[in-house]
DNA sequence: AAACATACATAAAACTCTTAGGTATCAAAT
DNA sequence: ATTTGATACCTAAGAGTTTTATGTATGTTT
């Protein structure tokens, strides 16, 4: 009879994320390798304590549409009858990865100075 | 037959710079007390030294919103026979633009965390 | 006179994401 | 036993935002 919150904050209203989701995708396999979909979902779940949750309905074709531009290559895998289908980054995706984040950083840093913040006294818990 | 080039930095894909048009709108118009569109894709242009650069063709239909929202209001001037309409925020949207830079500064944050950025050794020159 | 900058505006198309649905396996709780 | 919830994939209609293209008009610079 008692729901269990499991985050404080909120989830960000989804606009922001808008543009986000491929750099996510790119570094998060640079970094483990290979992982499939609903390990990724997860994984941004915990990393960013709720805040960004993907959708899988964005997510899928997203993976399908970087693996026929040769960014991702996949194989497919059986736990149990379950098929579970792993991504990893190919030599151009790694390429494309870094091109990408420091796209993000250098438009965060702009951002930042545009919105005049002040990232130092930010504290995400 | 010189061509001089103002930045050296290239425009980001836009992708990114989506979902974050109304929160610029709403930074600038509270610093400025009041601008007019033209005004407003200037300003940005030489904040970002060029690195955001706002189409008229978002920006205009986007300040008509807002103002239909009750997130802005109006007035009209001429400046001989040209017309410029002047844009200022409303309570309603002085209350609106807290929110949206908080959001997007905690969304950086959680960005920054997600793609392990290190900001302090980013310059934007 | 032409080109460029200022200043507004709209509309079709493109792009990305959400929402909603579908299928199926496995584990845990009722 | 069966329902619920988690795991795991997928697609498609619709919504929302932005780009691209276009239009109008005035003022300034070459």
């Amino acid at each position: 009879m008692f729901v269990e919150v499991k985050y404080k904050t909120m989830l960000y209203s989804s606009e922001l994320i808008k543009g986000t989701l491929r750099t996510i995708i790119l570094k998060l396999l640079c970094d483990q390798q290979k992982m499939y979909g609903y390990e990724i979902t997860q994984t941004v779940k915990d990393l960013t304590k709720g805040r960004i949750q993907l959708t899988e309905g964005a997510l899928y074709p997203t993976l399908h549409a970087m693996e026929s531009e040769g960014l991702l290559t996949t194989e497919v895998e059986y736990i149990g009858k379950r098929v579970r289908k792993y991504y990893s980054v190919s030599k151009q995706g790694k390429a494309k990865a870094g091109e990408k984040i420091n796209e993000f950083a250098e438009f965060m840093e702009t951002m930042r100075v545009l919105l005049n913040l002040d990232l130092g006294t930010l504290k995400v818990q």
